[in-house]
RNA sequence: GCCGACUUAGCUCAGUGGUAGAGCACUCGCUUCACACGCGAUAGGUCAGAAGUUCAAGUCUUCUAGUCGGCACCA
């Protein structure tokens, strides 16, 4: 067979993931067992914008893994796509493209032409990320494909918004929301991040009280000793008083200003009015018990429609609320007249020049301030007065925090810290603001007539029903993009609120198979026995950054319209950084885009790497890591070829090979490597089931190269590459090929791509190695049955046995190094010990001498060797001399038995002392008792052993 | 300010109370007929520091130091 020397994974990507999905193994439908058990995973929906980063490859990879080991052991698998229309990120990218191709503005167009736009775009180049999804491999139903946007999400969208208002659970009202002013759209309170500005200051402002005590006025002090003599009075009071602010231009909007209604220094001014400068307003001073007066001057500003605290104050004071700001941040008319349509920050420089003037400017400091701003553009947030439309959170919080009280779920891996950040956060939280004044979403579906008054509903139709008259106008705001991504896993399984009944039926019920005969393509309506299947979803993969964002409003829909949680298991995955543990942005422009690490080192490679982080924990990039992955695969790739060089006469054994394995694997060797096999693939179901990627990958690496190609190949090489035409070399080229497919089924949920690629050209593979539940299915290697290790195929005397020939020959290879002996020098090997070890080498006796390099073993009682000979213990006590008359170095060979003498002696020591601690051998476990002291007694005997040979040496 | 995580070999990281592990890099040797993206053999650790619990601590507790997160506040 003519296979090339290397693996190029670009060949294996570009054939097989066409077949798959066109032949239907990526629906649930494939799956013949009416009575299969469900698995599903919901895809956390990219936004329709996006292209593939290694946050999205990370998770893709573990999510697909999953998918595929549990197609492969009979599950009825859907793994469901889907994009989500990601609201201001689109808006903003086809405003920029309008302007530079036409030099228009979405105003300019209107709404209806702009949208029309927006879909223009998203049919033509929204295709981006998913074309990608399909380069990673993932096995995902594109028949089911969802876009948040799309009708029968867009149904259920408007549903929950009607059934929630009808509660009382969503209201409109009039609140200090964040605002950007560059994007003049409110935000969430979980789109907006804290900065540290760059060099925020304080200013000391100067307000001047009505009726101030003109001798102090002239000293501009509060409070301080008078310097005329003039002792305080009761009745007196300061002419100013003076006020700490970071943001000066809001004092436009000042309607009082507030003291702590204990605070000496204050306390008789409380009641009083102030001359608001540059305003021409009065205002009053209150107290509060919200003002610190430790803080600044321990007198606040109070600008109730540009500040949530100051709201508070103003709404217990009934305190005027004066919106001095444009949407744009630009001052209005409220502002006066010198300042109106000014940019805050301009505002900001002539509030303070004027106070300045007026003599009112006390001090400026530098401050360190942080200052909230857009998610997105990075613009300050300006915290305006604005009616929105809320969620109430109280009942919804509670629906969530019952379910992690009364049944944890959802159970976050890794638990720590999640579970507890989650909890905390619902039990903090606030109404969420979902209203956004954007054009490209779901538009509100509430309708005004003229006289203001609201008519919610699930059409315009129902509107004018309930209205009477359809002289109404639409709410102009959409929904925040997380509204319709908080119902993904219902809404895409068919859910619109029509005719649902609660899901009461176990999902591993399918009420009817799927007939005979169907490729399960095209089965878009579903409709709700997808619900009934595959709700709850078994598990989520994603960040931690929108756990509170996506994942706890999920869990509240859910509980709420379903009344079922929506997923029993969230992984939260680490963050890929860069090589300096930086994390990946836009700005640093240190990102690694995954489709460059596809091309150099392979898909396969790449999920390697990524499913062998451990789960949960960051981890900073390194192309090293996918290179020695990318040499994985390559080895397998060589293991491959080594195999089918060597196949003629041999078939893969289906699947009962593993029962009756006693007929075929006839040497120790094949029952240890059938042992080892069996072994890995127990550990690495135990390691995907409770979702430690990185250690079934760690467990499949050192398999496949340690035991299988170091080893396995090397000890029956001589027999699979036999000349000889006969049964028995055709059985054992049949027993390493049948491992070798096991081994692929074991990778391939890992590496789907190669593990393809080579089994295909495995002889003696058909449908029949397929689960049964796939049968009928085109032959593939993703619709074999994952081998989960079978106890009865374990063998523990061969792994002893075998472990004793590996140790012999790396005892001998040892000596060949450190005594310098050419490769092609041979050895005879000397071995002293009882009869079982005796007849372990004797039965392997050709395979010893090969991998040793050696021309004879002499077993006997004792060893009988001349002096010159280097030597050696083994585990179990058989000694070990190698003659090396002519070539030994008797000062190396001294040097080397010392060593060996010198690490059994630390050892020794250490158990000494554990085992003379009477508290141990009373306290610790009679078995470890009894293991230190065979160690005890073994290394006694093997120091005994090279002492002597030491002595010998010397003599 | 509150909560949390991390600190293990030169680097990046695993590690389940019981003799410290991997990959890469390093050192030595090898054109051994699957693979130099390879083979063989080494070397390399006070597990951040201190105290405690325990027969036994990298692992559990407390404190300290450093690194990095999340949340809140910010007149």
């Amino acid at each position: 067979m003519d296979i090339p020397k290397a693996y190029d994974p670009k060949e294996a990507e570009q054939h097989h993931y066409q077949r798959w999905e066109s032949s239907g193994f990526f629906t649930p439908e494939i799956n013949q067992d009416p009575k299969a058990e469900a698995f599903s995973i919901v895809i956390p929906p990219p936004n329709v914008t996006g292209s593939l980063h290694m946050g999205h490859a990370l998770q893709h990879t573990l999510m697909d893994v999953l998918t595929r080991w549990k197609r492969m052991l009979g599950y009825r698998t859907l793994f469901l796509v889907g994009v989500d229309h990601a609201g201001i990120s689109t808006q903003l990218m086809v405003t920029r493209q309008l302007k530079k191709e036409e030099q228009k503005t979405p105003q300019d167009i209107g709404r209806d032409a702009f949208t029309a736009k927006i879909w223009e775009w998203k049919n033509k180049y929204g295709g981006e990320i998913t074309r990608q999804i399909r380069r990673e491999g993932l096995s995902v139903d594109w028949t089911r494909e969802r876009f948040t946007m799309e009708e029968s999400l867009s149904r259920a969208v408007r549903e929950v918004f009607v059934r929630l208002y009808e509660e009382g659970w969503i209201y409109r009202g009039t609140r200090i929301v964040n605002w950007c002013p560059r994007d003049k759209t409110v935000l969430s309170d979980l789109e907006v991040k804290e900065e540290k500005a760059k060099d925020g200051k304080l200013y000391y402002l100067r307000y001047p009280v009505k009726d101030g005590e003109k001798a102090r006025a002239r000293e501009g002090k509060t409070g301080s000793g008078g310097e005329d003599g003039d002792p305080p009075s009761a009745i007196r009071h300061p002419q100013y008083i003076t006020v700490a602010t970071t943001r000066p231009e809001t004092m436009l909007g000042d309607t009082a200003v507030a003291v702590h209604p204990e605070d000496e220094r204050y306390k008789n001014l409380i009641g009083k009015t102030i001359a608001l400068p540059l305003t021409g307003r009065d205002i009053p001073i209150v107290a509060d018990d919200y003002v610190e007066s430790e803080f600044g001057t321990g007198a606040v500003k109070i600008t109730p429609a540009h500040d949530a605290n100051d709201w508070e104050i103003g709404e217990r004071h009934a305190l005027e609320k004066l919106v001095v700001m444009n949407d744009d941040a630009t001052m209005n008319a409220n502002a006066g007249e010198a300042f109106t349509g000014l940019d805050r920050f301009d505002a900001r420089e002539k509030v303070v020049g004027e106070f300045e003037k007026l003599g009112l400017l006390e001090k400026v400091e530098d401050y360190d301030v942080t200052l909230p701003h857009c998610e997105r553009c990075r613009t300050v947030i300006e915290p305006l007065l604005s009616e929105q439309w809320f969620v109430r959170m109280d009942e919804m919080r509670d629906l969530a925090l019952k379910l992690m009280r009364d049944e944890g779920f959802p159970r976050f891996y890794p638990e720590v810290p999640h579970k507890k950040v989650y909890t905390t956060w619902l039990e903090n939280l606030k109404d969420w603001t979902i209203s956004r004044q954007l054009w490209w979403g779901h538009q509100i579906p509430a309708w005004y007539d003229h006289d203001g008054n609201v008519y919610v509903a699930r059409s315009a139709e129902d509107a004018y029903e309930q209205a009477g008259t359809q002289d109404l106008t639409q709410d102009e705001d959409v929904l925040d993009t997380w509204f319709s991504s908080a119902l993904w896993p219902f809404s895409t399984l068919g859910w619109t609120g029509e005719s649902q009944s609660q899901v009461s039926s176990p999902k591993s019920q399918v009420e009817e198979p799927e007939p005979a005969g169907s490729s399960g393509l095209g089965t878009r309506d579903s409709g709700t026995r997808d619900l009934e299947t595959f709700y709850p979803t078994d598990v989520l993969v994603t960040g931690r950054d929108i756990i509170f964002l996506w994942v706890s409003r999920m869990v509240m829909t859910g509980m709420k319209f379903i009344g079922e949680r929506p997923f029993d298991d969230v992984i939260i995955h680490g963050t890929v950084l860069d090589k300096n543990g930086q994390r990946m942005s836009k700005t640093k422009n240190n990102g690694i885009d995954p489709l460059d690490v596809f091309e150099k080192y392979g898909v396969d490679a790449t999920r390697m790497t990524l499913a062998g982080s451990a789960t949960g924990v960051d981890f900073a990039w390194r192309d090293e890591r996918v290179e020695s992955f990318r040499n994985f695969a390559n080895k397998i790739w060589n293991a491959t070829r080594f195999c089918l060089m060597n196949s003629a006469g041999a078939r893969v054994e289906d699947a009962s090979w593993q029962i009756k394995a006693g007929d075929i694997t006839e040497t120790v060797i094949d029952r240890w490597i059938v042992t080892r096999l069996n072994r890995t693939a127990k550990a690495v179901n135990r390691a995907l089931e409770t979702y430690q990627f990185h250690e079934a990958v760690q467990l499949l690496y050192h398999f496949f190269w340690d035991d299988f190609c170091d080893w396995y190949i090397e000890l029956v090489k001589d027999e699979i590459t036999s000349p000889d035409d006969n049964a028995e070399r055709d059985g054992a080229r049949s027993v390493i090929i049948s491992v070798l497919e096991q081994a692929l089924r074991l990778l391939h949920p890992f590496m789907p791509y190669l593990t393809e690629e080579l089994w295909q050209k495995l002889p003696g593979i058909s449908n029949a190695l397929h689960n049964p539940v796939y049968a009928s299915s085109e032959q593939t290697i993703m619709l074999t049955t994952f081998p989960t290790g079978d106890d009865s195929l374990i063998d523990e005397d061969a792994e002893k046995e075998v472990a004793s020939v590996i140790e012999l020959i790396t005892k001998v290879r040892n000596i060949r190094a450190e005594m310098n002996i050419k490769p092609g020098d041979r050895l005879s090997i000397h071995v002293a010990g009882d009869e079982a070890i005796r007849s372990v080498f004797a039965n392997n006796d050709a395979q010893i001498r090969k991998l040793a390099r050696a021309d004879s073993i002499v077993l006997a009682d004792s060893l009988d060797v001349p002096k010159a000979s280097a030597r050696t213990v083994l585990t179990g006590n058989a000694e070990i001399a190698v003659p090396l008359e002519g070539l030994i170095d008797f000062e190396k060979e001294r040097a080397r038995l010392e060593g060996h003498l010198e690490k059994l002696d630390a050892e020794l020591q250490r158990l000494n002392g554990q085992l003379s601690n009477q508290n141990f051998v009373q306290k610790a476990p009679k078995e470890k008792v009894e293991e230190l002291r065979s160690r005890q007694s073994e290394i006694e005997q093997q120091k005994r052993t090279l002492s002597q040979n030491l002595e010998a040496l010397n003599a």
